[in-house]
DNA sequence: GCCGTTTTCGGCCCGACTGTTTTCAGTCG
């Protein structure tokens, strides 16, 4: 049984969780914390890198140690140090850490004090007013406890990017209209575009923070406030959502939103960077000795230990820094890049405009192109084109081209990738596309072999051009499809064929991590929105902040080629 | 346990808020 990544990151991530309340080193603590973040999000999996033969302890966060512990962890599923751990600490304890206001100490005082093992045991202690005859904890911490335990069961999920903007807005609205604040920014996961967010981090500029804090507990959606100070204040709205505001004065701006906007791994790499040059970085400033160097900026932040500045989207700790030192981050791609895009559905499938209000929306947002993409007949629930209906619309398109000005309908579809690798048209249709999208709908739980392979024989076929939403996943929804997407984009560079970064908020479909693996292979990438109405034609901004945390500029993307060489790009020998 | 523009050893980011305390530990981001 293959062992996934999540698994060796789980066993990590409990690892040290146990540690910490044994106090064990906080140090080799945050080793196995960052190891286990950086295989979460690593876009190969590490029990084919240890098959390959590969060194894993090139890898970031990954030393001789944690090299031979995943190698261990691949052959045989388990962790031999971590069942030892947990002979003398109950793993269940690491399940406790979860819970708001409870960290290591704490839970280990429970365990000791009153043998509480479980969130059963301490929600049984808190309301028999055992845990505040514990020392060091009283009647609040008791209650708080207990209202963390009830939080835990209806914790909402992460946010999508789309989800987390629509709570944002209003409150930064909101925030800017309280006297005395000079300025609002949104800062944190959601400034960084991650394709999921946590929580809300506000950024205030302000001479003075407590109105600005009262301000904040009278909004309206504020369901209870955590914590309040002159400066920083939590508090969870109404929507289960938990938001950080921080009010710093203008001249602690760059260098607070860059602290506030992480993240804390790349925040922690640069303060690190800061210490060897004798300077201290904080959210008020960068300061040698007392005195402050900079901070008005994020820029002069940077610049005060000799980098350029480093976009959000790429903040991670995850080479951005040696990059920028060498001057050699990538110009990333921006919205105005785009001239078209390649998958919208109309009415004949199962969108909701038509072709006319596709072609008129995409000519108004500027684009020199848009391509059709309607589901082929496998696809029976969006009333998929069979032969026929597919020329059809060739036909309706060829009317509407010779009456637009500006803008070019090209022809496509939106082709099902059979069980057997097949396509769902015959060649003699689809060699009268200008070129097609392919994808899988059914057949999600095949093997990892079956699926990869399955879809490279599609590949194989030469009017094979772009692969559609290549992992299936839905954000919260559906776990990817098991692919082997090296080998996919491998497959797929070697035959000319390309990936799609689809840019809906319910797919972003390819990873970052994914993009920065295509880019390394040199595959480039189509960023399309799969609108089913006008609107959805919007969503290309997620696709473009998906694809700059995947470090792509414009030359890693194919539409934002010229239509001419884009044609020659669809040209397969 | 990782890591190297001081280093293969000796470092490892920094500050706010709360609650339980008489000066600070714990948690969080």
């Amino acid at each position: 049984m293959p062992v996934h990544n999540t698994e060796i990151a789980d066993i990590f991530d409990e690892l040290a969780d146990l540690l910490d309340i044994e106090g064990a080193n906080p140090f080799r603590i945050r080793a196995y914390r960052n190891a286990a973040e950086m295989i979460r999000g690593h876009p190969k999996s590490f029990a084919e890198l240890v098959a390959a033969g590969q060194d894993l302890s090139k890898l970031p966060s990954i030393g001789k140690d944690l090299a031979g512990k995943i190698q261990v962890i691949v052959d045989t599923g388990r962790l031999p140090l971590l069942d030892q751990v947990s002979s003398r600490t109950p793993a269940a304890l690491s399940k406790l850490m979860k819970i708001e206001g409870l960290g290591p100490q704490r839970v280990k005082a429970l365990y000791h004090g009153l043998n509480i093992r479980s969130a059963a045991d301490l929600e049984r202690a808190a309301k028999s007013g055992r845990i505040r005859e514990l020392p060091g904890f009283a009647a609040k911490t008791e209650s708080a406890i207990l209202k963390g335990v009830r939080q835990l069961a209806a914790r909402a999920q992460r946010m999508k990017l789309n989800e987390a903007e629509d709570f944002a807005q209003p409150l930064l609205d909101y925030l800017q209209k309280c006297k005395g604040v000079k300025s609002v920014t949104v800062a944190g996961s959601l400034r960084r575009r991650k394709e999921t967010i946590g929580d809300l981090d506000i950024l205030v500029t302000a001479q003075r923070g407590t109105p600005v804090m009262q301000h904040l507990a009278d909004y309206d959606e504020v369901e209870d406030i955590v914590s309040q100070g002159a400066t920083r204040s939590t508090v969870h709205l109404r929507a289960g959502i938990s938001v950080d505001v921080r009010v710093v004065p203008q001249v602690s701006y760059g260098a607070a939103l860059h602290y506030f906007t992480g993240s804390k791994a790349h925040n922690i790499a640069l303060r690190k960077l800061g210490i060897k040059q004798g300077l201290k970085i904080n959210e008020y400033g960068v300061f040698r000795q007392k005195k402050r160097v900079a901070g008005r900026t994020e820029a002069e932040v940077f610049a005060s230990v000799g980098l350029p500045y480093i976009p959000p989207e790429l903040r991670r700790d995850h080479g951005e820094i040696a990059a920028a030192r060498l001057d050699q981050l990538p110009k990333l791609v921006t919205l105005a890049d785009i001239r078209g895009d390649l998958h919208c559905h109309t009415r004949a499938s199962d969108g909701h405009a038509t072709l006319e209000e596709m072609a008129d929306t995409a000519a108004q947002r500027g684009y020199q192109y848009v391509s059709i993409n309607d589901h082929s007949q496998r696809v029976t629930i969006a009333h998929g084109l069979d032969e026929k209906r597919v020329f059809e619309q060739l036909e309706a398109i060829d009317k509407l081209n010779a009456k637009l000005d500006g803008i070019s309908i090209l022809k496509s579809t939106e082709v099902e990738i059979l069980e057997d690798g097949s396509l769902d048209l015959p060649n003699h249709v689809l060699k009268e596309l200008d070129f097609t999208v392919c994808a899988v709908h059914y057949q999600y739980d095949l093997s990892k072999d079956k699926q990869t392979a399955r879809i490279l024989r599609a590949m194989d076929n030469p009017y094979f051009t772009i692969l559609a939403h290549p992992t299936g996943r839905l954000i919260n929804e559906r776990d990817p499809y098991a692919i082997n997407l090296e080998a996919l984009m491998n497959g797929a560079k070697q035959r000319g064929c390309f990936l799609e970064l689809n840019a809906h908020p319910d797919r972003l479909d390819l990873s970052g991590d994914a993009c920065r693996l295509a880019k390394d292979i040199g595959l480039k990438v189509a960023i399309s929105t799969d609108a089913h109405n006008t609107g959805d034609l919007e969503y290309m901004r997620y696709g473009i902040d998906q694809a700059r945390r995947g470090w792509l500029a414009a030359e890693d993307i194919i539409n934002t080629r010229s239509l001419k060489d884009l044609r020659s790009l669809f040209k397969r020998n």
